[in-house]
DNA sequence: CGATTTTGACCCGCGC
DNA sequence: GCGCGGGTCAAAATCG
């Protein structure tokens, strides 16, 4: 930790007992080796602490002297003496009084004895705070790793469910066929597509079909169970031309695509197992980063299957769909911003039905997490949204720009903007639009837009800048970005800093990717602190293989 | 030659 | 009912 943070503590501050959080009062009081190390860290182990002690006294004022010439003046004068004098009357050497002992010298030492009490006290109590600032600390990297794991192992449990219910749904596609044969057995070229329709959306499904062929023999007619699936209407219509899609595809193209077609099946056959699946579907990421790469990394492989001039931007908009698993419904768009093109607009769509590698882990957790709190509050009513973001205004007290939670219809998105100056550039413009819908909209910030000032002066929420400050370390050691803590006054980042992450984000994909874990720990801790790991929707990751063509290029 | 991208056509929802 | 815009499909083209 010390290394990454770029200690500078000189001798003695350099103990593990002063977390990276004590480094502004240790740096206030600017303590060091002149005063008595022991006393200053009795319980430290620190050697070099150690060897100042032994140096210090045994070789007294050769010592003191040379550490008088590092310090300032004014600690010299005061701290010095005074350490001077303990020596002088715990050793009873008489030797320097003999220069007479003057009563200004007495008064000397007991205001170093008095200042060094202080000091002492407010060490201490410097220290136990630091010792509870290193507690939330530990906290919220706990509580975040357990989400990340319960995250994959809820995705492992999924993916098994998955499985058993494929496997128990081929068998029952066997009866469906028999039925829909029965059923339908006027035309025989209408049987056939019968069999070979279920059994594409039961093999390819995210999840397991717990449709019953048996109750509904004609599959791909059953609006019962679409209605179910989803309230609304558009699903409605959707689906029953998917259906009419599925029964005019006969070609074997059709069945490389039928994933894209199975997730909605899917969702109808099975709305009590994953209620949440449709409003999932609904519900929409968008991630605003600079980049000029096609693409942000996000960890996993996407296809393009569409691109289209959307009305109002002069940048295409890029369509694509996960393909790191056969029937992944996940889609993402990706869109230049018009006001800025150097933005880079990735909105996410959809539910990884396939575990994810680690480097996908981060971004789909932070959209996971979003669409989460996006949709705790139940649905995309103003009520729902008044709960969302009640949670996000006590959970981040500050505002900025840096998410944007909007119940643009037909979809409710979480905006979580990674770029820089963001506020002033291009959020403007899009929170125009935005309210111009009449859509409620709150935002509050997020660590990517670090070097925002609101971001910077709003760090007082006191769970931020451990969350924060630790993502950014760890970002710093795989990225390559030096943080240093030194001279600054917040413990957890500096201007530099920001400025080195914001860079850090345009240049490193990765960092990106990595930084929305500290993204996903803040919206994840502060929106759902029971629940936030049990989300099944992930967002997409971003990845590193960057598509030829690029939207708005 | 398989995988991926491109691109025009198509479908659907929505507003007028 | 019609037109618009968003989203998707799928044949053709391109890439590795």
């Amino acid at each position: 930790m010390d290394k990454g943070w770029g200690l500078t503590l000189e001798s003695s501050s350099s103990s593990d007992k002063v977390g990276f959080f004590m480094n502004k009062p240790v740096f206030g009081f600017n303590l060091s080796p002149r005063l008595n190390p022991a006393e200053m860290f009795p319980s430290s182990d620190d050697k070099r602490a150690i060897v100042n002690e032994v140096d210090f006294f045994s070789e007294k004022k050769p010592i003191v002297k040379k550490e008088n010439s590092q310090g300032d003046r004014t600690d010299q004068c005061v701290v010095n003496t005074g350490l001077q004098l303990v020596i002088a009357n715990a050793g009873s050497d008489q030797s320097t009084v003999d220069d007479g002992i003057s009563s200004e010298l007495v008064l000397e030492d007991k205001r170093a004895k008095i200042q060094l009490a202080q000091l002492q006290v407010e060490l201490q109590r410097m220290n136990s705070e630091n010792q509870r600032l290193k507690g939330m600390l530990t906290q919220v990297n706990n509580s975040y790793s357990a989400l990340q794991m319960h995250l994959v192992t809820l995705m492992q449990q999924q993916q098994q469910q998955q499985q058993q219910q494929q496997m128990i749904s081929r068998t029952e596609s066997t009866h469906a066929h028999e039925v829909v044969e029965a059923k339908f057995n006027d035309e025989k070229k209408q049987e056939k597509e019968g069999t070979i329709v279920p059994r594409q959306f039961m093999e390819l499904g995210p999840s397991g079909s717990k449709a019953d062929p048996l109750d509904e023999p004609s599959n791909s007619h059953t609006s019962s169970e679409e209605r179910t699936l989803s309230g609304s209407p558009r699903n409605n219509m959707e689906l029953l031309s998917r259906d009419k899609a599925i029964g005019r595809e006969e070609s074997p193209e059709s069945e490389s695509w039928a994933p894209n077609k199975v997730p909605k099946l899917m969702n109808s056959s099975k709305p009590v197992e994953q209620p949440t699946e449709a409003t999932m579907r609904k519900a929409r990421v968008s991630v605003r980063a600079r980049s000029e790469a096609p693409m942000i990394s996000d960890g996993c492989q996407w296809r393009k299957y569409g691109q289209k001039m959307a009305k109002g931007n002069p940048c295409p908009r890029a369509y694509y769909r996960c393909t790191m698993a056969v029937g992944c419904p996940v889609r993402k768009q990706v869109q230049r911003c018009a006001e800025d093109r150097t933005i880079l607009i990735t909105t996410y769509e959809g539910t990884h039905n396939h575990p994810l590698p680690p480097a996908a882990m981060a971004m789909a957790s932070t959209t996971s997490a979003a669409a989460n709190m996006l949709l705790s509050g139940s649905m995309p009513s103003a009520d729902g949204l008044m709960n969302t973001n009640f949670l996000a205004r006590a959970m981040l007290p500050c505002s900025s720009n840096m998410a944007t939670i909007s119940a643009s219809a037909p979809f409710p998105t979480v905006t979580l903007d990674l770029t820089a100056q963001n506020s002033n550039a291009a959020l403007p413009n899009y929170h125009q639009r935005v309210n111009h819908a009449n859509n409620a909209q709150f935002q509050f910030p997020l660590p990517a837009g670090l070097n925002h000032p609101n971001f910077i002066a709003s760090m007082s929420a006191p769970q931020m800048p451990q969350v924060l400050g630790q993502a950014m370390y760890n970002q710093s050691k795989f990225s390559g970005l030096q943080v240093s803590q030194d001279n600054i006054h917040h413990p957890s980042i500096s201007h530099d800093t920001l400025s080195a992450a914001t860079a850090a984000i345009t240049a490193d994909p990765n960092f990106t990717a990595a930084l929305a874990a500290a993204i996903s720990s803040i919206i994840g801790c502060g929106s759902h602190p029971n629940n936030n790991g049990n989300s099944t929707m992930s967002g997409p990751s971003s990845n590193n293989n960057n598509t030829s063509s690029f939207p708005g290029n």
